[in-house]
DNA sequence: TTGTAGGCGTTATCAA
DNA sequence: TTGATAACGCCTACAA
């Protein structure tokens, strides 16, 4: 193993001024810099992290926590996960996973990401004693990266308009969280700017309850109805019921999802859907961070990524 | 931070001591030993395990490597992250994810989980200079954990059979892959012993693909046929051919599916399956790589874990 | 059986 | 600007 001190050697300087190459390169002068620079090359030297993590009382580990059961829970995360993972890897950080609050003071970590964060979860997060971010938006102040919900279900919601489709119904999740008040209020906004009167139904994240709403309210469905569903899942419901009711998709009936995340291609017909970028969020969420353990938990602010409308086969 | 020579002074002892009782019990007398735990109870000492790994050469993190595509593979792999993750954090590991094979070189890492490795893979493996485990069953000697893949096959196939189904045909997947061929021999051998003859379709692991299939073939198939799937994006395509055919499920046709993780409760009707336990594998491989690290990379062995069969609403 | 000295690879501090 | 020294927390080797 390549150390400091060979490349000291080699360079004929001491270790110290190789040391400061890495962390401190402006404090050097160019000429040793380049000796230094040079040398690490032809030894192909790379840092111990460990040995770095010892000295500054790191650990070079941050913890992913899930506090959506993760059975329920959707490929969603997976991309998250793998996104998160390449941010850490970049800076030699590696990652635990948690499902189990309790666990989360437990071991050693820098810091946090939190993600499935519901309201009665933030009574906690102050008594967390590392540096921690969300995922998911929040209007408490935490540092969060998200998808901008808003913007996404607007552009879902002029989509729909521009296929001509004359009723819009939106679908959404029956929780009280931000995510959920943002998606509908894009949907109530484009539709009210279009001086149509919005309609909402709403119902637990899953295929059957969305199947169920479709099942007891179909006789009362007209056509040309697109809707406008605050998840993949709700949207796959939604369209096994209106082809059980023999309905026509995409002519008759319209249907757009949320999340573009793995049900949405499995899904027959292949899904119109408003499609986050999970992986990108998951690396800026690792950025997040890491920049935020540099200097010492100081405030990082939010970040909203927009959505891209994906469009198949559910939409005429 | 509570040290290990903080634990010294309150138990009056010296450093290496404590140390001993941490590694070598045994070579402590017990009185020393009594006073020890006692300070670190008191104390709430927990070892620094980033200064274990400096002075022990080691990083503490292992890679979870993947060599299937993650936009394209199920949930699955999630549930095994999650067992090998619970599996690393007992011992204070952390991991890394890695994609690009590229990658795994790279960086430090004591250990690797290798998973979704093909044939043309096997190559390079012994180039490999940490140890490492595989996730899925090989027969070229290196340690893995896996399902039975031939008794899950052998339990679907005589529960087919017990259904009374008369006619049994397999569609597996199109991979000259021992996990295949061990599913196939699971349901080949059942049927001779039952004096009947196998039927074996094989298809590219997507719903379309499977749906095809059926499409094509339905005309000869008859009533009272179990269709035993090597896995349940299969199934999940055969089922809904055989919906559009008309065909009843489970009265006239069966269908059992393998792998049961998410998409076998998403799909309707609900899919009999052949549920593998992967959590666990997960947990089981974590074990099993870290004794392999802690024993400088000597062999494990093979461990096969038993699937259960899940009757839901596919099967009669 | 227990303790002392030294070192793992790095960085902060202070002196030159 | 550069370098010597000590320290981070732990463990191996050796001595008592």
């Amino acid at each position: 193993m390549v150390t400091l001190s060979d490349v000291a050697k080699e360079a004929n300087v001491s270790k110290m001024t190789v040391s400061r190459v890495i962390n401190h390169p402006e404090q050097v002068t160019e000429e040793l810099r380049g000796l230094v620079q040079q040398a690490m090359e032809t030894l192909d030297y790379h840092p111990n992290s460990v040995a770095q993590a010892l000295v500054n009382n790191r650990s070079n580990v941050v913890k992913f926590i899930t506090l959506e059961d993760i059975d329920t829970t959707e490929p969603y995360y997976m991309n998250l996960l793998f996104g998160f993972a390449q941010g850490l890897t970049k800076k030699q950080y590696a990652l635990q996973l948690v499902t189990d609050p309790k666990q989360i003071g437990q071991g050693r970590a820098d810091g946090y990401l939190i993600t499935g964060a519901r309201n009665e979860d933030y009574e906690w997060f102050d008594k967390l004693k590392k540096p921690f971010v969300l995922f998911g938006e929040n209007h408490r102040g935490y540092d969060f990266v998200d998808t901008d919900n808003q913007s996404g279900e607007r552009i879902a919601t002029e989509y729909a308009l521009s296929r001509l489709y004359k009723r819009i119904i939106f679908v959404g999740i029956d929780v009280k969280e931000p995510f959920e008040y943002s998606r509908e209020a894009g949907y109530i906004n484009t539709l009210q700017k279009h001086q149509m009167i919005p309609q909402i139904y709403r119902v637990g994240n899953h295929s059957h309850e969305a199947q169920k709403l479709i099942k007891d309210n179909f006789k009362e469905l007209k056509k040309d109805t697109c809707f406008i569903c605050a998840s993949d899942r709700i949207a796959v419901g939604v369209i096994r019921q209106l082809q059980k009711e023999g309905a026509r998709i995409p002519d008759d009936f319209g249907v757009i999802g949320f999340d573009g995340v793995f049900l949405d291609q499995v899904s027959n017909p292949k899904l119109t859907t408003v499609k986050q970028s999970i992986f990108k969020m998951g690396d800026l969420l690792a950025n997040m961070l890491l920049q935020k353990i540099a200097q010492s938990g100081s405030p990082q602010g939010e970040i909203m990524i927009e959505p891209t409308l994906v469009r198949r086969e559910t939409t005429r």
